[in-house]
DNA sequence: CGACATTAAATGTATGTACATATATTTGCG
DNA sequence: CGCAAATATATGTACATACATTTAATGTCG
């Protein structure tokens, strides 16, 4: 649906104002969405997004400084999203050894298990892009990329 | 920058991935710089934003339905965002006269003065996008127009 | 070695998001 | 008319975001 209609402004002043509207909106709308689809799960899409890391870095453990390097959004509070998914038993939390500053952070059998339930799902949430064609959404990631350059 | 980059993740499962991945990162991004540039006046986005819809109605008063509605994220909880503006006093509240039911918001001649501040400062941060050309910008607006159909 | 800065994580506080529920007013219909 | 449904807003609760501050462990340099 055209931006316009959507928030009910019926013009803006230039291309930019009205990309830069479209991105957030769009951004919410798909955030949505996510959340939706994770809701059933008994998971939020920034508890998702941790997870999906500490498997990525499995067996190993991931402190939280390597989670906020790699979060979608880096100033968020990993500490207290781990909270969530520890007592949740998704994951565990103990004192590094070799730095008894950082902790290590692993995902547990528990985990896994529901991650791999969760990754049709998330497939299928990923299809609120299937309006594009795979060309269309590479141009797109090339656009948004120019703007953060 | 790359959004491989960004994120520190060396690929995506296909270009819808990376296209979602993107669209959520970039207006965390877009989002944060808002967010610094209105600090120093003292109000958030979605108070700007609230500000802003009032100004387009002044000098008629806005209900928190047509504020709803108008607003980029449609679930977020307008009234209490009404409550930080009107501590602040720059808008006002009064129980419509036909409709009990309904609160009259107006903005006052202090929310008017700080938006007319804010225009410049504004109208910088849209430069997040300036990076685009205007026709690139408009083609970003197609594409996101076209992932909500 | 010891004071001091640096680093890793946790905590505090304010705001916003999301959804359910509550309260008051108005509307509509038997 | 009177009462139930619908409407407009506000409130409650849980979670996330954003930033400042705190606590503990480590590194550094005189």
């Amino acid at each position: 649906m055209r931006i316009e209609d959507e928030i009910k402004q019926p013009a803006f002043k230039d291309p930019y104002q009205k990309a830069h509207i479209n991105v957030m909106f769009t951004a919410g709308w798909l955030g949505q969405r996510q959340a939706a689809t994770f809701r059933s799960y008994g998971i939020t899409p920034p508890q998702f997004n941790i997870l999906r890391i500490l498997r990525g870095q499995h067996p190993k453990p991931a402190t939280v400084n390597l989670l906020i390097e790699r979060m979608l959004d880096k100033t968020s509070n990993a500490s207290r999203i781990v909270d969530k998914l520890e007592v949740k038993q998704l994951v565990t939390r103990t004192t590094c050894p070799s730095n008894r500053r950082a902790v290590d952070i692993r995902i547990t059998e528990a985990g896994m298990t529901l991650l791999q339930q969760m990754d049709d799902a998330a497939a299928l949430q990923i299809m609120g892009l299937q309006n594009l064609t795979p060309e269309e959404a590479t141009q797109l990631s090339a656009l948004l990329d120019k703007i953060r350059d």
